[in-house]
DNA sequence: AACTCGGGGTG
DNA sequence: CACCCAGAGTT
């Protein structure tokens, strides 16, 4: 009984499509590749914080927090001997501020689990709470030079487009299929270039929106190329625009603005206390107001439902004094 | 599978 | 204003 415990299968590719992709694409990054400042360093520890910063966050806004960072934590152990709320404070404009306490977990499992050392596999980067599979390949490839493939959405939209055609109304692969596809396509010893320029003509040419088809170095070898060509709407911009609309379900519109959300109260809590002096705390009856101007007293269990979920994050000490940056 | 989690840049 | 982004953990 043949049971559907394995992934389906992918799309079979033609393996002189594959060398043509892999040669073009090579030969273009050797060109027109970025200059970052994480490419140049063999310290794994430099390209975990920069994989850690780089999540969901573009890469001009990562550079110059980058160096902050490694300025103010130049190894990993003293990033994890650091006091958490500097590590916060440094974090500050990036977002997403679990990472910041998240990465300074991962440098004290690495300590505590691994004598020190940043794990150069996969299985092993994957033991570390804040490490999914991403990253954990981007970490083997990029400071260990291992031969493994990654998929991120820049990853994911380009080899969808080369291979498999147009990621619209919907992705023809899930994301399981497309990392077995992008270890299919892993040119033998050429795993960081190969990465590095995928992850490089996404977001510089082969965009979500906008793709510039017409500086592509791949625009003969690609299956969206085609399709796009044959589309009414070409060129390619408003053909995805138009794709994309087609395809969208449910407007799904946020209920509430912005600025009244959860999301935007814990970032304002957060940003309020990194100008506290250190250890000093903040007692609730004096947040409420401070971050909501019309604050009552009928909405105390609102903040302290918001401070739980930060201290659960690890991005709070709570106690009956107030609140602090721990 | 769907939600949550920031914030700045862009058209 | 809407959408985007070198994801991961939780429910």
């Amino acid at each position: 009984m043949a049971k559907q415990t394995l992934s389906s299968p992918v799309p079979s590719l033609a393996p002189e499509h594959i060398s043509r992709v892999n040669t073009g694409l090579l030969q273009w990054y050797a060109q027109k590749q970025r200059d970052l400042p994480w490419r140049t360093t063999s310290d794994p520890y430099a390209v975990l914080v920069s994989e850690i910063m780089l999540q969901q966050t573009q890469v001009d806004r990562v550079l110059p927090k980058y160096q902050q960072f490694l300025t103010a934590f130049p190894t990993l152990e003293a990033l994890a001997a650091a006091p958490t709320a500097d590590v916060i404070s440094v974090w500050v404009p990036l977002g997403y501020n679990r990472r910041a306490v998240s990465l300074q977990s991962i440098a004290q499992q690495v300590i505590s689990r691994y004598a020190g050392r940043i794990p150069d596999t996969i299985d092993e980067l994957l033991t570390l709470k804040g490490i999914g599979r991403y990253t954990a390949g981007a970490v083997a490839c990029f400071a260990y030079r291992k031969q493994v493939a990654t998929v991120d959405t820049n990853i994911r939209r380009v080899l969808h487009r080369l291979f498999l055609g147009l990621e619209h109304p919907e992705p023809k692969v899930n994301d399981a299929q497309m990392l077995t596809l992008a270890e299919q396509v892993l040119p033998p010893g050429e795993a960081y270039p190969w990465n590095q320029a995928l992850m490089d003509l996404g977001a510089t040419v082969c965009t979500s929106n906008n793709p510039l088809c017409m500086n592509c170095p791949l625009q003969t070898e690609c299956i969206a190329y085609a399709e796009m060509s044959q589309h009414s709407l070409f060129p390619s911009g408003a053909v995805l625009r138009q794709l994309r609309k087609v395809a969208e379900k449910k407007p799904r519109y946020q209920a509430q603005p912005f600025t009244s959300s959860n999301r935007y109260f814990r970032g304002r809590i957060v940003d309020l206390l990194r100008s506290l002096p250190p250890e000093e705390r903040l007692p609730l009856s004096t947040l409420g107001p401070l971050i909501k101007a019309d604050f009552s007293s009928a909405q105390e269990d609102w903040l302290q439902k918001i401070v739980t979920g930060l201290v659960k994050d690890g991005l709070l000490d709570a106690n009956e004094d107030g609140v602090k940056l721990p």
